[in-house]
RNA sequence: UCCUCGGUAGCUCAAUGGUAGAGCAUCCGGCUGUUAACCGGAGGGUUGCAGGUUCGAGUCCUGCCCGAGGAG
């Protein structure tokens, strides 16, 4: 096993299967990446992870650092052996909280981004060098550079400030210590302004990383133009490196990113579906908190075998749901 | 039998005599590198019943019904 090593095995326009090396295993391409921010794929146990064909999963910089600390984490012997995944593990940088949370961040300027904990309002400096010692602690297998996300409103000079720091980030998160055979990627942003994605994959690249991510889509963005940039974004990137595209998760929306050459993607849309009551089906998504489902015998999708529809129906199932019972999430 | 307290939305409760509200529940919607078992919206009332006082009563007065507690 070499970690970073990135062999295509097979291709259909640009879309593309491969197999990446990580210190903790090869995962093949395209692959979603369920998203467990907090050490935890929330109410799913990892056996349960695994069964689903779930080979890398994430893991949050921001939220670990303040609970439970990456030194505490690090004392016990690592993230993979702290919540018990044995396989590869992707930590995001804490740069999406830049934007997600940006309510409490009082400050941001090139040296990094000064956050009131969501936990408990302590004042706390974020920082790329911080972000990569957190990871390396951490022990993930790919860490994520320190990147600005910005909004999908944002105006012409945030956007170029943002697209100038994430570069200026990329450099100092590179310039890091990594952990033993952890990968870092960097995080290509732009939003939807094909001027501004060029200039920042031509920076990024040149930076030099294992991997290159599409980071500030899916965040409100119209979707032809979403696509649009993935399609133009994809095409810059190098041909022998993965691409993942960060936070996207609908099952379209995966099949369209595929097809304009995506490896990789993770999102939170489905275990935050899960529960809330949404399926999704091939035939849709079904929302089973309507009325109509409550005296449904029929499993959510006939014909599946998968633990959910094979054993229960759609009324049990709104009936958990409804109920707030545990076992329903 | 008497005394006290109470009866307001499906439930638990608000409302100096001046447009009857909230939380939960119900119904519907939203969710894309998780502050998310979360967030938003809507529907829902002869204020126990019958009278009275008042410009105006959920609120004050009388009677009755129902409930809880106390006394005997």
């Amino acid at each position: 096993m070499t970690p970073g090593r990135f062999e295509v095995v097979a291709r259909d326009g640009a879309a593309r299967a491969g197999v990446l090396e990580t210190a903790h295993g090869a995962v093949e391409t395209p692959v979603f990446m369920p998203v467990g921010t907090k050490a935890s794929v929330k109410a799913v146990l990892p056996g349960e992870l695994s069964a689903l064909g779930a080979t890398i999963v994430l893991g949050n910089t921001y939220h670990l650092y303040f609970r439970p600390g990456a030194e505490l984490i690090g004392e016990l012997g690592g993230l993979h052996r702290f919540m018990a995944w044995d396989g590869p593990i992707l930590t995001d940088s804490g740069g999406f909280q830049v934007f997600s949370l940006r309510h409490t961040a009082d400050r941001v300027d090139d040296e990094g981004v000064t956050f009131q904990s969501v936990y408990d309002g302590s004042r706390h400096r974020f920082t790329p060098e911080l972000a990569m010692a957190v990871q390396r602690e951490l022990g993930s297998d790919i860490a994520m550079a320190f990147d600005e996300c910005t909004r999908a409103d944002v105006t012409p000079e945030q956007l170029e400030q943002a697209v100038r720091r994430t570069s200026l980030w990329a450099q100092r998160s590179r310039a890091a210590e990594p952990a033993p055979g952890q990968l870092v990627f960097g995080i290509v942003q732009g939003a939807t302004d094909m001027r501004m994605r060029e200039r920042s994959a031509g920076e990024i690249i040149a930076t030099g990383f294992d991997g290159y991510a599409i980071g500030g889509l899916s965040v409100g963005e119209e979707r032809g133009a979403m696509l649009a940039t993935v399609a133009a974004t994809t095409a810059m990137l190098p041909d022998d490196r993965p691409r993942y595209f960060m936070g996207i998760g609908d099952p379209e929306g995966l099949l369209d990113v595929i097809e304009r050459g995506v490896d990789m993607f993770d999102c939170v849309l489905p275990t935050r579906f899960g529960r809330t009551g949404v399926a999704l089906t091939a035939d849709g998504r079904i929302n089973l908190r309507n009325a109509r489902y409550s005296r449904d015998p029929l499993p959510l999708v006939e014909g599946c075998r998968c633990p959910a529809c094979g054993d229960f129906s759609r009324a049990y199932i709104r009936h958990l749901v409804m109920q707030d019972e545990i076992v329903g999430l």
